[in-house]
DNA sequence: ACTATCACG
DNA sequence: ACGTACGTGATAGTT
């Protein structure tokens, strides 16, 4: 019969080299989870290795050892534990015990002792003993029957020692491991050994003598005068050391093996819940699936149009509705497939498109009675694809009560991504993976747990306001952008193709010629080759995989070769021709239309992003690129197109935020901000204020949103560091608010780790406590900009609902088609223009009230271009 | 899948 | 003595 293994873990060792070997990871709290990650997968690697019947995990107790009392220095001048991975020991000691695995903890003894005391009286009960460390100090316990396992780098690497593999590698038995270290010392530990005897040294006195005692009485054999006197004078310094690393093996302690049996009875559930806190997905998929409660799925599947017609008076007052949908992000291929429906503890699968097959009209007709109906409450998951897809049957989705995407999205706005599979398994515990219907059954059904979840959790946050005024009423507004899109003129977009295509292909003519080689001008390594290496230019900047070729070296590089120019030429045509022309091209529908998807739960600070084709970044400070803009036109010829942009948004959210008299008074006084502050700065009145001054002035009001540095400062405006430094100490003499308000918001954001919009919306910045300074930087910056752009975000999302509302009560023809951060873009029908352009105005610069001003300039165009 | 670059606010 | 602006998305090239 093979024999019983014991498993021994070192718990403080494993938990300190995770920490040290493996990158930062914080959860969405902020609690860095690294050391409990490698430590755990170093766990469960061996315990699927090693197949352990016994497991323990031992750790230090903080109170002194015997050598603490025997000797005061015992690991004196160590450092304490970075609160980073102290926080964490709590952590891990939970997860063991939710994993049933034995904690050994013993006041006075060091977990060395432990496991030492544990791997002696096993062995002798003939069980195999295998201890996993990441320090070396363990290796003296080594023999044939325990085998000490170390980490290496990345956590689980490991190499394992027994007592041959010892004398082979090191030549010196496990024992004598401890007159080795005796006779060095130990710097962690602080054991002094003897002094000018180092590693080589103690393991050739040991090799050749077997002990200390021994090296000691041979004393006049041993050669070199300085050593002969160390070991003299320190004999009894070198015995103590050695005492002091021996691992003491018979704690008194009583072991009681079937207590710390391997068992399989773990907390499934606990771990679960600890998994998804500390965001541990793989560690969450390896779990067992549990008892758990089955949720009951049956289900109603409507066959034809008189089922329908018939449960669908069944729902009343409020449906949990699933509504599962082709190509969702592309508007022309945007369809509804199936609709399932959880009410009152009854379920329906409607397969829609099959439905539709049997008879379009009535399926219209029906979906169209649940669907407008006001009564109908519709609580759904990522509700703005079914706007689209019912829109295209002429149905208009009313009575939506909760997204619950939307909802997953302001609880945590740092995801990016928020499936309902993912957000059930987080905040549910449950694992509904897979597309069968019996699968979005028991999601529809536990969309209603979903629910009251995050209903409370929203009151929680105080963003009612926030969700149930703004971000879900969006949601139509968004789906009616995308719907409508944006008409465009193809002829136009042709002509700059031709027009672009052209200028490139003579750029790379003369390119080819003075660089006297065809080479992919794209490439910024083929590019760099070329610049650097056979034309010699100076490398300005590096890159971390060559040589930087960005715009800015570039133009550094002027004045040394006349390719420069023609490279910067070559790299803005490519640039306009290949996403703006042919990206464009692409995307345009057989409507002439370009539909792009406005994602609302995408950006961290709470800004709305444009995919496919992203609108939001559409040239406009070159005239080159500014052209493109032309071939955005009105709908049809009754149409034009209308801007209306907030002035200064952000600066204007900064004063109200901050309450800084001197910049609230500039907004109210109407002045140009950048000019005041250039006049504050530079201390002269405004009417001497330099364009130079202006433009400087501009990029510290900049900079101060974004949580400005002296040293960027400096790269930007290209002045000295100290200059910079000057500028901005006077900026905040002239705003001392807004000093004040950049201090105490960074402050709060580290205490909370969060910080909060004017509406309440929320962002985590766990990298605002990092123990890491470039972290911490960057966290601060975080928490400066990010209430800034966030609440310019609430702003203008307020008011494209109240737009979009207006313009529905007044019947008018004209419709929101983009929003771009500080900007709405309208197609307006040039008999509502004067009526649109007074009530926009209106309705931007009013729909909140700030101790400032808000300023919206509108601009009215023939196309895109000409709004301006 | 990642990097470098560049378009926008 | 570090390394430095905030938020996005698309494209082309490289690994």
């Amino acid at each position: 019969m093979d024999k019983e293994k014991l498993l021994i873990l070192d718990g403080n060792s494993l938990m300190f080299r995770s920490f040290y070997a493996l990158p930062e990871l914080t959860n969405a709290e902020g609690i860095h989870t690294n050391a409990i990650y490698g430590f755990l997968s170093m766990l469960f690697k061996m315990k699927e290795e090693i197949k352990p019947d016994y497991i323990v995990c031992a750790f230090d107790k903080k109170a002194p050892t015997f050598r603490h009392k025997e000797y005061s220095e015992y690991k004196a001048g160590r450092k304490k534990m970075p609160p980073e991975l102290s926080e964490q020991m709590p952590i891990i000691k939970e997860v063991l015990n939710k994993l049933a695995i034995d904690i050994f903890e013993i006041e006075g003894f060091e977990a060395d002792d432990l496991i030492g005391t544990l791997s002696v009286f096993s062995e002798g009960k003939g069980i195999e003993v295998y201890i996993v460390t990441g320090d070396r100090d363990a290796l003296q316990l080594a023999t044939d029957n325990v085998k000490v396992i170390i980490n290496k780098k990345g956590m689980t690497q490991t190499e394992v020692y027994d007592e041959k593999r010892m004398i082979e590698e090191l030549g010196v038995t496990p024992k004598q491991f401890i007159d080795v270290k005796g006779l060095m010392g130990d710097t962690s530990d602080n054991i002094p050994g003897v002094p000018g005897v180092g590693e080589k040294t103690a393991y050739k006195l040991i090799k050749e003598y077997g002990s200390i005692e021994n090296v000691l009485m041979n004393i006049e054999n041993i050669s070199g005068k300085k050593l002969k006197e160390n070991l003299t004078n320190f004999s009894e310094q070198a015995i103590f050391s050695k005492k002091l690393a021996t691992i003491i093996t018979e704690v008194p302690i009583e072991i009681d093996m079937d207590s710390i049996r391997s068992k399989e009875n773990f907390d499934i559930e606990g771990l679960r819940t600890l998994f998804i806190k500390l965001q541990f997905k793989s560690f969450l998929d390896k779990l067992p699936r549990g008892h758990e409660e089955e949720i009951q799925c049956n289900y109603k599947e409507i066959a034809d149009v008189e089922e329908l017609k018939k449960f669908y008076k069944l729902f009343k007052e409020t449906i949990f509705v699933l509504f599962k949908i082709e190509n969702e992000t592309v508007y022309s291929k945007c369809n509804l497939k199936d609709i399932y429906i959880h009410c009152n503890n009854e379920n329906f699968f409607i397969p829609v498109d099959k439905l539709m097959e049997l008879n379009r009209e009535k399926t219209i007709e029906i979906l169209k009675d649940i669907m407008e109906n006001l009564n109908i409450k519709k609580i759904s998951h990522g509700v703005k694809s079914a706007y689209t897809a019912l829109r295209k049957l002429g149905i208009e989705l009313k009575g939506l009560a909760s997204d619950t995407e939307i909802q997953a999205y302001l609880i945590d706005s740092s995801k990016g991504e928020y499936k309902l599979e993912d957000i059930l398994e987080q905040y549910l515990f449950k694992s509904v993976k897979g597309e069968e219907i019996e699968d979005n059954i028991k999601k529809v059904i536990l969309l209603e747990k979903l629910n009251d979840v995050f209903h409370e959790k929203i009151e929680e946050l105080n963003m009612n306001e926030l969700l149930y005024k703004v971000e879900q009423p969006l949601i139509e507004v968004l789906a009616s952008m995308e719907t409508l899109g944006f008409k465009v003129n193809r002829e136009i977009l042709n002509g700059l193709g031709e027009k672009f295509s052209l200028e490139i292909d003579e750029l790379k003519r003369d390119i080819y010629e003075l660089s006297q080689e065809e080479f992919n001008i794209n490439s910024p390594k083929q590019l760099g080759k070329i610049l650097f290496e056979k034309l010699d230019l100076p490398v300005v900047k590096k890159t971390k995989t060559g040589y930087s070729t960005n715009a800015e070296v570039l133009e550094k590089l002027l004045d040394k070769h006349p390719i420069i120019e023609k490279i910067m030429n070559y790299r803005q045509i490519t640039k306009l021709y290949s996403t703006y022309v042919e990206g464009l091209k692409n995307v345009i529908d057989e409507d002439g239309k370009i539909h792009s998807s406005f994602n609302q739960t995408v950006t961290t600070t709470g800004r709305l992003s444009s995919t496919e084709p992203n609108l939001q970044n559409i040239p406009i400070k070159y005239e080159m690129g500014r052209e493109i803009r032309k071939v955005f036109v009105p709908e049809n010829e009754e149409c034009v197109i209308l801007s209306a942009d907030y002035s200064q948004i952000e600066l204007r959210v900064l004063a109200h935020i901050a309450g800084d008299e001197n910049m609230i008074n500039a907004f109210k006084h109407h002045s140009d901000i950048h000019t005041k502050t250039a006049s504050e700065v530079f201390g002269v009145p405004i009417d001497q204020v330099t364009s130079l001054m202006r433009s400087r002035a501009k990029a510290v009001n900049f900079g101060i949103v974004y949580g400005i540095s002296d040293f960027s400062l400096s790269q930007d405006i290209k002045v000295s560091k100290k200059e910079a430094k000057q500028y901005i100490d006077t900026y905040f003499e002239r705003y001392p608010k807004v000093k004040e308000y950049l201090d105490n918001i960074i402050e709060k954001g580290k205490e909370n780790s969060y910080v909060e919009t004017i509406l309440n919306r929320r962002r985590f910045i766990p990298e605002i406590n990092s123990s890491n300074k470039i972290v911490k930087s960057f966290g601060e910056r975080l928490a400066m900009n990010t209430p800034i752009q966030g609440s310019a975000a609430d702003i203008i999302k307020m008011a494209m609902v109240n737009v979009y509302k207006k313009l529905n009560e007044k019947a008018l023809k004209s419709s929101l088609i983009l929003q771009v951060h500080d900007e709405l873009i309208l197609n307006v029908y040039k008999d509502e223009l004067e009526q649109v352009k007074s009530m926009i105005k209106d309705e931007m610069e009013n729909v909140v009230k700030l101790s400032v001003p808000l300023e919206v300039d509108i601009n009215v165009g023939e196309n895109w271009y000409g709004a301006k």
